[in-house]
Order: C-alpha cells, then sequence, then structure tokens
DNA sequence: CGGGTGCTTGATACCGATCAACCCACGTGG
DNA sequence: CCACGTGGGTTGATCGGTATCAAGCACCCG
C-alpha cells in the first residue's frame, strides 16, 4: 500500500493536469517531476499523523483525503477535504517542524509526494516554481478564509446550499449534481456532524433539492440562492 | 485620513522590523520600500469594502484591523484581527479582482501599503521576495487552518483559554496579561458575540482567572492547560 | 452632573451535537 | 435461497452551548 514508487505513465499525466504543475515552465517541469513520487493508501489508511516529523507534502491524484484533528476520547473533527488535484501540508513550506493534523484516506487514493526540503531549495532557483507556490498558497488561504466566514456566519442548510451551488455549473433553471463522496465526508467538509447534514437536506426540500443517494436534483437554481 | 504618503523615518523603521521584511536582502528592501505608501485611518474608518477592486495589500505598522464580512441587515461577523507586523489581503497575490471581506480599523492606526501588481512582478525578479511571500503565506494558511480546527471543536472558555495561554511568555506559575485592544474585538477573533466572552471569562473565574478592565490575571498556568 | 461607551448579567430561543433506534442495500455463508 | 451481519444513512428525543434581546452597571469625559 504505501510503497513508494517513481511515477508510472498514467499517473504523471494526471500529476501534470494538476493546478500546480501547469503552469510551470519546461525545466521546473522535469525537476518537479524528478522529485516527486507515488504512494498508495487503502481507504482508512492514515497518510501522516498530527505532530509527526514532517517531510513531505502531496498532491492527491485520485480519491479523496480527510484532514482532521482530535478532540477527546476518538472523537474527530475535520478540517479540510482534499480532492484530486488538491494539494496538502503545503503550508510547511515556511519551514514547520511537524503535520498539524491526521490525513487519512477516504477511500482507495493515489498520492504525489514531494519532499518540503527539495521543492523549498528548488522554489528558490526556479521562479516559476515559486511563482506557483505562491498560487497555490493563495488560494488554499482565500478557501480556507471563506471556510472560516461560512462556519461563522451560515446555518448548515445554508452551507448545504452554499455548496451545490458552487458545484453546479447551471446558472438558473434545474440542475443536477452527483456527490464525488459519502455524504458523510461532506459533512465534515462543511463542519456538520452527519445527522446534521441528513436534517439540512430535508430542510432544503421545501426549496425544491431532491437527494436519492448520491444524486442531488435541484429544480430552481435560483430560488436556492435565496436561502 | 487616508492620505497617502511615503513613508517617513519613523514608520519606515517600524516596516524594517516586521517580518515581512526581515529576511530580506539589500537590494530587494530597497525596492519593496520604494513601492511602499503609508496611509492613516482613524477608529472605525473602512480601509476597503467587499467586492471592491483590489489594488493593494497591507501591512499593519500600529493599531488593530478588523476584517468581517455581513450577514444579513447591518449583522456582522469577524474573519481575522490584524495587529502590528500582520498583513493582510495578500492572499490576493494569486491573482484575485477584488477583496473577499471589509476590513476596518478597529482604533487609529497607521498601515504600510503595497501594490499587488507591482510585488507580483517584484517576486518574479527577486527571489527573496518570492521567499518571503512564501513564508507569510505558509504562515498566514496554517493560523487560519488553526482557527478553523478551533472553531470546530472548542468551546468557548476553551478558546478564551487557548489564547491566554499562547499569549502569555510563562510556562508554569502565575501570569498577567494585557489585552492590546478592547474585549469585543477579541470576541469577534475567537468566533464569539461579546457576551459570550464576558460568560467565558467568568466560566474561567474558577480556573483561576481574573479579569479587570484589559488586565488578566492567571494565578495557576498549569492549572489552565487543563481546560 | 448628564450622556456616551464598553462591558456584564439575566432570560429566552435556536441551532446543532449527541445518543439511540431504525431502515436499507449489500455481501457472505450456511 | 434465505438468515445474518455490516456500513451508511435517516429520524427522533434530548441536551448543551451560544446567539440574541433587554436591562443594568462602571467608567470616562465633557
Amino acid at each position: 500500500m504505501n510503497k513508494i514508487l517513481k511515477l508510472n505513465t498514467r499517473d504523471r499525466t494526471t500529476l501534470l493536469k494538476t493546478p500546480m504543475m501547469t503552469s510551470l515552465g519546461p525545466t521546473s517541469l522535469t525537476r518537479m517531476l524528478d522529485i516527486a513520487a507515488v504512494t498508495n493508501f487503502e481507504s482508512r489508511d492514515l497518510v501522516f499523523r498530527e505532530g509527526e516529523q514532517a517531510e513531505h507534502f502531496f498532491c492527491v491524484l485520485s480519491g479523496y483525503v480527510r484532514l482532521f484533528r482530535l478532540i477527546k476520547e476518538g472523537r474527530e473533527a475535520d478540517i479540510r477535504v482534499c480532492g484530486p488535484g488538491d494539494v496538502f501540508a503545503e503550508c510547511l513550506l515556511a519551514g514547520g517542524e511537524t503535520y498539524l493534523y491526521h490525513a487519512q484516506a477516504a477511500e482507495n487514493v493515489t498520492l504525489a509526494r514531494f519532499e518540503l526540503a527539495k521543492v523549498r531549495t528548488l522554489a528558490s532557483q526556479e521562479s516559476d516554481v515559486a511563482r506557483t507556490m505562491i498560487v497555490l498558497l493563495s488560494n488554499h488561504l482565500m478557501s480556507t478564509m471563506e471556510v472560516v466566514a461560512n462556519d461563522r456566519l451560515q446555518t448548515a442548510p445554508q452551507r448545504v446550499a452554499h455548496y451545490l451551488l458552487h458545484n453546479c455549473q447551471d446558472e438558473n433553471g434545474s440542475a443536477s449534481i452527483r456527490l464525488p463522496f459519502q455524504k458523510s465526508l461532506l459533512a465534515g467538509k462543511l463542519g456538520l456532524a452527519p445527522e446534521a447534514l441528513s436534517r439540512a437536506f430535508s430542510a432544503l426540500r421545501r426549496a425544491g433539492v431532491t437527494v436519492r443517494g448520491r444524486v442531488i436534483q435541484i429544480s430552481d437554481v435560483g430560488a436556492l440562492k435565496q436561502v
């Protein structure tokens, strides 16, 4: 499972389409690929633990990874959910010593792995690597601040509506979404208990939201924006 | 009030001691100082509004700035509170078009102001500017994820205890802290209503925390860590 | 002394976590 | 083919924490 490998061609093409690679020039690209490795994890495997010595950051190639902290006696709270293309633990580029949270595979995942130290020096040598890191960190920071704001001023149904609206391309009329992961993961992503998500969905029924399994029908996108 | 000026010598020395400047080499330093400007705001002035065209980011030289969003009908929720040395709106370095929240002076403040576009190009030319931006963004991202985690798994008294412990140097025994700003600001920083902060303090009385005005006495630091 | 402002305190309402039971889909093995 | 177990999801009842609204208090400064 966590055998470390050089990239095979399929993983390589997946990685190249990732936001952390698309804007690199040819030399930076090869140098980055040079230090990239691939690790696979099965569902529920831990990628790393909070407090562990931090040597790598990761980019999701397929599957989903859950970042969380422990409260008391096995209770845990999600901080973030990462899907394909997402990068995590890159906030340790500044020089953090240890991981700040646990990372767990929510299903079978394959990750690209980069040594923090090597990327640090690479960023100091290749300006487009540095630029890419700045863009990554900026975007990640923006979305994290968005999470803080939403946590602090939206109720459960509002968060769900917000998520749905940001994940359907249609501007108005009806839309259909297939969740890429389990509902319990979505609950964690939104900072809710699974039961609360369930109730939020049933509260949104009268706003035209129908749920069957992972498929969500929205009868009127405009109406959903009012919530 | 919001007259734009070149730096005077006092502001200049303040800025130079700021984390965003300390690790720059001589040429980067002068180039950054070259594009820096100073703005002053009186208490309750808006530095910028959510949705406004974003052209600058800021570094606090003195005073405190509140970043917040509006909910409904004048109700507002704080996202972050910035003090001396803190940088804000730097997450737009990736190329964001507009500000994502309102920024308001919580008291009389003086800010250093940088054009996003100029810093972007500067970062692509001077590797230590890029490195500094990476460090800034990394640290900011780490602390923001910390906020998400704390919001999601700590109660009000725990957040206050956490804040106190991270703001007193003493490891054990007793300690004393003077809040650098109003309690209502602290409440916002911790994601609480002012009343909730007040109640949290009185709940912490039996953990040896005494509050008189802005001065907070902690009789037993070790005991506070248990909360 | 009067009037602000910031803070505290009390009463109430609401939201979401928690615990428990149940349902359903699925896979397994007798 | 059916009994059984498992895991994900829903639903209901209850509890706790915090927001909200309202009133009162302490302090500062005119």
